[in-house]
DNA sequence: TATATTTGCGTAATCAATTACGTAACTAAT
DNA sequence: ATTAGTTACGTAATTGATTACGCAAATATA
């Protein structure tokens, strides 16, 4: 965007903040294509917590990444398709199917660190090069709306006009 | 997300960003429910964009907007159906469809505004509330990948790397 | 002027993720 | 022990946006 918008500021933090994270998503991928590693950034979220944790349910990693559990349900279908991640029935709980990495995946583990690794090192580069760092603006504004989210603070906001 | 992926630090600068810009996009969709307006917050842009232009082609709003000319071509056709937007043939430009806002659309504007004053009044507090500006981040990212791409950054580093 | 290339637009297919809905298993309340 | 309510999961439909493709008009080139 340009000109125009320049003067909206305030108003269009959410399409700003958008733009720039599709931006990033994307040039990600294209960096997984150019080591030749068929992985994409989509699963990392899933695949990176499963690297952290034994074995958890659908439910449970919803939450953990904050998506729909049919995304979850999706994204592992393509990685058990992958042979990366296997599932089990809980026997504590049978409705529970519980998600983990197979051998498979965690021997993919080593060269994937790598690419992070080196994703994380241009990251780094970014916010290093930022007099106004993008990741605790992050984390305030979610402290902020953790505190009192922006629905309410618009009601509030609407009645304090009222008076 | 939580204490898994707060270790990550820049690794997940992009799935950050979209978290937080999900988050704010679907409170303004509430807003506009919230106050009995049939608007969509993904017509902001070509809206707003056309209240400032007299009349604009799809592929010069597709890059200003910095989306795909479908997605123009979708949206114009949702607000078209509203009413809000008409098109016309280019005369100088006989492949040109020109898009602009309608009477109705323009009639439509002062009550968008008072709407749009307020979104940018919680959004101005959100500003006003950090110690890191979470705009100035942005403007500086922008910059900085305006400068060179993340795609170039990333290729330097590995060059680097082999040395 | 004829031909090749580029540009603007439209449609179709695809993708990633969501909401809505249904079913089965567990839990709580009587 | 039954019943009601909740939770976990799966599928289907929908949404929003993209890429791929094709056509027609404009522009550049021979």
């Amino acid at each position: 965007m340009q000109d125009v918008f320049s003067k909206l500021g305030p108003l269009i933090i959410g399409s700003r903040l958008k733009r720039m994270s599709d931006y990033i998503m994307r040039a990600g991928a294209e960096f997984y294509t150019s080591k030749g590693v068929d992985f994409e950034p989509k699963w990392f979220p899933l695949y990176y917590l499963l690297s952290h944790e034994k074995e958890l349910g659908i439910m449970d990693i919803a939450q953990k990444l904050n998506i729909s559990h049919p995304a979850v349900i999706q994204l592992a279908k393509e990685l058990e398709k992958k042979g990366w991640v296997t599932s089990t029935k809980s026997k504590e709980d049978a409705r529970k199917r519980l998600l983990k990495l197979s051998k498979k995946g965690i021997s993919l583990l080593p060269q994937l660190q790598l690419i992070w690794d080196d994703i994380r090192e241009v990251n780094r580069q970014v916010v290093d090069s930022q007099s106004t760092n993008v990741l605790k603006a992050l984390e305030e504004m979610e402290v902020f709306f953790a505190s009192k989210s922006y629905t309410e603070r618009m009601k509030e906001f609407q009645d304090s006009k009222k008076k």
